[in-house]
DNA sequence: CCTACCGATCGGTAGG
DNA sequence: CCTACCGATCGGTAGG
């Protein structure tokens, strides 16, 4: 039998991260039981304590691994373009399919400041880190003159650009207001990059 | 003993719903009891069924009055300024001065999307489609020349911009990254109005 | 409007 | 890894 890099033990400690993930991505946190996600891992209740210590520390465990960040980063850093505005257009295509018919990827990390007031956000933050100076390195090298706004605002606005559009996006869809939904997102885009670019000498 | 307006019952339930409001924007919907409410409105468990026929009715209730949009709406419609400029300026800074230092009012919106689903979307918007065509009016005889966007896409996106703000200040201020929040939502209104807004001539 | 109760379910554990 | 259990708490109600 060839050794797995994956041992068995670590495959129950996945099944139960992704079933307690799928569960508390559709109900909350604390409408979420533990019976539920055992049963959802195929496992009985008592099971779960031999790989975590309690319901608190199994939601430690999906932040580590299904935080929204952790999705979201990565696609950003792969996105192509040598130009800002290349570049941003990019990244809003490449988020809009990967993520765009599941906008509820967004919800665990709505949970986790809602539910816990986001005392886990440092922790994800620093995790984060090395991603995020790699994406930071990356932006100030792209082609474009971008007016006088301090970096920091500069990205916290591209990331709060998508946090707006998930989040009226979801709003939306309930209502009958589809005309508001055609595009919005290159419409986004295109408001963010008109207000952060210089006009064209 | 003069005529009250409010009588008993009223004030006892919207004592209710204070004390609901209170709990649920900390805790969550689910993470929050009955009997938590009661004691927090000065009643026994019982009693609130004599005002309401179940938690999700509480719910509701909470929703009819204190949903987010009920507070931001006539903010923005109280806003002053003739021209889209003056006015998306003078709306950043009501909404800063009254809802700034407790941005835990977006709570109620994000739990009602995370524990609900946003089913109840629907209704409130419905509730609320007066004042938003009031403000859609007041917003399209400002002076400014836009550039070409849906005015349904420029609504769109100037609410997100609160949106996009409210979250990532909650969550940076969880991180030592201070340099960040100096000003910001200024520079989102500067970059949403030259996003927005012809050069001009 | 309160007291006392209902059955159900919760997170977690002992013991094997 | 499972079965069977613990005490605590849940939403809701009966009866007064």
């Amino acid at each position: 039998m060839a050794a797995d890099i994956i041992s068995k033990g670590e495959r129950t400690s996945r099944a139960i991260i992704d079933a307690a993930y799928a569960l508390i991505v559709e109900q909350g946190y604390a409408a979420t039981s533990m019976r539920q996600i055992a049963e959802k891992a195929g496992l009985s209740l008592g099971a779960i304590y031999n790989h975590f210590s309690s319901k608190d520390e199994v939601f430690r465990a999906i932040l580590e691994v299904r935080h929204p960040f952790f999705q979201i980063v990565p696609l950003l850093n792969s996105a192509k373009g040598e130009s800002i505005e290349e570049f941003a257009r990019s990244a809003a295509h490449t988020l809009i399919a990967e993520l765009g018919h599941h906008p509820e990827f967004l919800n665990l990390l709505l949970i986790e400041i809602v539910e816990f007031k986001g005392e886990h956000v440092p922790r994800v933050f620093e995790k984060m880190l090395p991603m995020i100076l790699q994406l930071a390195q990356r932006l100030s090298n792209l082609e474009g003159n971008v007016r006088e706004i301090p970096q920091l605002v500069l990205v916290r606005a591209f990331m709060g650009m998508f946090f707006s559009y998930f989040i009226t996006e979801t709003l939306l869809s309930r209502t009958a207001l589809v005309e508001m939904q055609s595009n919005a997102l290159d419409h986004f885009v295109d408001i963010f990059l008109h207000g952060i670019l210089l006009e064209k000498g």
